[in-house]
DNA sequence: CGTGAGCGC
């Protein structure tokens, strides 16, 4: 792969202190910036969940279809399920979507090989997806286990008939 | 609305 790698231009050569503003400056350091206090109600919905073997992908292209996701994401590991939701009523992807991987650490590289890549043109944001709430199914008992945002592994998917339908 | 944040049947 081309490694683009960046070369040191970032390197700044401002070696010389000008005269007295850049130490006086450093002591009076104004913020211009508005230092946020602690916000007492924006901890109930944290952006990254805790991780997991399934990947919520969002930023996805309207073109970008099932396969699609699953073939860049295949690229990092095994992906178990693929899926872009779409609307039911008019059939169109919603913009976002679900990858499943095999394991944690497939998951992990899935995250870090596209998190922030390109994919039809546009930037993709790949993090942990929250479980699920309990689908409606056949759920015998009312020992329903809430797995919550634990360790909840052992989770077993039902064998679901899965149809692709190859539309171009 | 296929208009771009977000969490799925």
């Amino acid at each position: 792969m081309a490694m683009a790698m960046r070369t040191a231009a970032s390197r700044v050569a401002a070696a010389g202190p000008c005269g007295l503003r850049g130490l006086f400056s450093t002591l009076t350091s104004t913020s211009p910036f508005i230092p946020p206090p602690s916000n007492q109600a924006d901890n109930n919905r944290p952006p990254p969940a805790e991780p997991s073997d399934n990947l919520f992908v969002s930023g996805l292209s309207k073109r970008t279809t099932t396969e699609g996701l699953r073939e860049a994401f295949a690229k990092f590991g095994e992906v178990v399920d693929a899926r872009v939701v779409t609307d039911r009523t008019s059939g169109y992807s919603k913009g976002f979507g679900f990858v499943r991987y095999a394991t944690l650490e497939d998951a992990a590289e899935g995250i870090k090989g596209m998190d922030g890549k390109f994919l039809d043109g546009w930037v993709i944001f790949a993090e942990y997806a929250r479980p699920r709430q309990p689908l409606p199914g056949n759920n015998a008992g009312p020992s329903s286990y809430q797995p919550g945002y634990g360790s909840s592994y052992g989770r077993r998917s039902p064998p679901l008939l899965l149809l692709l339908l190859v539309h171009y």
